[in-house]
DNA sequence: TTGAAAGCGCTAACAC
DNA sequence: GTGTTAGCGCTTTCAA
């Protein structure tokens, strides 16, 4: 266990004066050791064990160097997809021995701009997000070119040169809405908002082609926020000809639509068949277990933070690598509000 | 050769030139402008928007300053409780414009033990701690002494003088049990893991005082861990004299257990009575919603960041401010799974 | 293979 | 009020 003191550190001179060599010396074995004959680099490595030294990392980064932390941004923690990718993103972290500076944008691109700003001025060594902001800046160009690399999850920045980790929507949405076909649905509406953002406009993508394969008429419902989700529910449902199947874009559409069912007195699949994309916690146990297009926020998080340390090592060489773009594969979850029969034999929630 | 800086950043000599000034006054302008004259720190400030100026941390950190970083160490942030906590933890400190450096000690105290380390070795301001470790390690209270300003969540550490954000675990237990009692049980167990955790411990010791003060005899069912809650409760449930009701310790309890019911073909609430501490997202959805002891997570990270930030801003005075304990309310919530007919109202996911 | 010297950008302490 | 000086702990550069 390394123990630090903390009224006086120890610091490279004080090995220095225990191994009887220069600062330089200890500096190089610290270093990696090269250009030290091995009995002084025993002699240092004595030193440094006895007295408990470790390098501060302050100094480090003021000579240029970037410090052992990577910076995350996601929208919020408050959602179990983001707060599961960032669990999964800093315990690779954790792995490779660095720390996580973490903020959350509040879903408002200039928050996040700023958040970068700030994560850039600490150095960090690289920069994952879950972007709000779609196009990249001037500012975000110059970061990257400067040498931090930087990963984007589930969205692209458009004209940055980022590596991104995106998820099958298109075929994910596809697979839902084709699976309510089958059951016999035609008029099936889709609903959601943020559709500004790639996931969700790729996932009514897949909605509006399957549709059209099936020569069936598409309804796009696109809302605001999901506070508008309720009042148009309510009024789209209670209108004429309702639809007899939804297509949730999330996890949050999906929530606030059982919600809005129950309230409302629809029954769940007889009334309306329903599947959504995002898996919920609990879904299994629900009053009617829904079924859902599943993402693994994990394995998002998980590539992505090995993409970037990819990228990190391979920024002390110069080769340079091409653009990399990995897609996760989406899997359809059969429960019931879809008008399955399936008996729902998950015994214990998911693993992470 | 001449340095190859891609990205040149501004200094405080480049603002002092710009300004005409030293580097000293462009210092005391940015660190609150004291001793500088209105005209001079006018210029100052202009120099410094027109530059773009923003201090080097790492130079300030080598100074001797604190960083402005606070760190956070959460056993997880995989369960939904931590990562709202930890959500409202960053909130606060980017209010306060500060940075989170967030760990995760996988409930492991050697491992949170490291992390406290590594945070401390980079300055961090403050600390905020989940902790695993139940007491003060010499190490910690060494930290502590140096000035470093520490606050626990959920949980306490014996012989550490860090102030303390707890919640009202004896009452919330206390509440549910003798709802149960008036729901006419009176063979209540109560199951959980993690008991030798404070904050299981008080919820035991209010199940235990509300059982006594019935009358009751009591039934405290401890695993070792969310893996053993199906089995046992498989063997408890279907034995001889099982109990009509069951009081649950935490979120995790209260789930697994909801499926090993759904497994077994138990039927809340008539089968077995339940009431379970924690809300758990969707509750009111769920077949059978379940009736909790509700805590506030957001309020526990909100309460314990702004208390941080109070201690940070106080450590700059010299007065000694007494231990804080802060204890938080919680809330029954009746719904179904207690044997109530309560109708479920909820029409949106409570707000965090 | 080793060491000495020169800062990185900032601020405490002391001049003026 | 304002400026000058002297490092914080480390690594780059260059000399030995």
């Amino acid at each position: 266990m390394p123990k630090v003191n903390v009224s006086k550190r120890v610091t490279i001179s004080d090995v220095a004066r225990e191994a009887g060599v220069a600062q330089m010396t200890v500096s190089r074995v610290v270093n990696g050791g090269n250009y030290v004959s091995a009995g002084v680099q025993k002699r240092v490595r004595e030193a440094i064990e006895k007295l408990g030294y470790q390098p501060n990392e302050a100094a480090r980064i003021l000579k240029g160097q970037k410090a052992r932390i990577i910076g995350l941004i996601v929208p919020t923690l408050a959602d179990a997809f983001f707060s599961a990718c960032a669990n999964s993103v800093q315990d690779v972290a954790a792995r490779h021995d660095y720390m996580t500076l973490i903020q959350t944008s509040s879903s408002r691109a200039e928050v996040e701009t700023s958040e970068i700003d700030m994560m850039v001025s600490r150095n960090v060594a690289g920069l994952i997000l879950i972007p709000m902001e779609q196009k990249a800046s001037p500012r975000l160009a110059e970061v990257q070119a400067s040498g931090v690399p930087i990963v984007t999850l589930d969205r692209v920045i458009k004209g940055l040169n980022a590596n991104e980790v995106l998820v099958e929507n298109v075929q994910g949405a596809e697979d839902a809405v084709r699976h309510l076909i089958w059951h016999g649905h035609k008029k099936i509406a889709c609903l959601g908002y943020d559709t500004e953002l790639l996931p969700i406009q790729e996932r009514i993508e897949g909605y509006t082609h399957a549709m059209k394969e099936a020569g069936l008429q598409t309804y796009v419902w696109k809302v605001e926020s999901s506070k508008a989700i309720a009042p148009l529910l309510q009024r789209k449902l209670q209108g004429p000809q309702p639809p007899t199947a939804l297509f949730t874009l999330n996890n949050v559409t999906t929530i606030q639509t059982l919600h809005t069912l129950q309230a409302l007195g629809i029954r769940l699949p007889k009334d309306l068949a329903m599947v959504g994309f995002d898996d919920i916690d609990l879904a299994s146990l629900l009053t009617v277990p829904i079924t859902v297009v599943r993402q693994s926020a994990h394995e998002l998080g998980r590539t992505g933070a090995k993409l970037l340390f990819d990228m990190i090592r391979a920024s002390a060489s110069p080769k340079d690598a091409p653009k990399t773009r990995l897609v996760l594969p989406t899997e359809l979850v059969l429960r019931n509000s879809c008008g399955c029969k399936t008996p729902i034999t998950e015994l214990a929630p998911k693993s992470h």
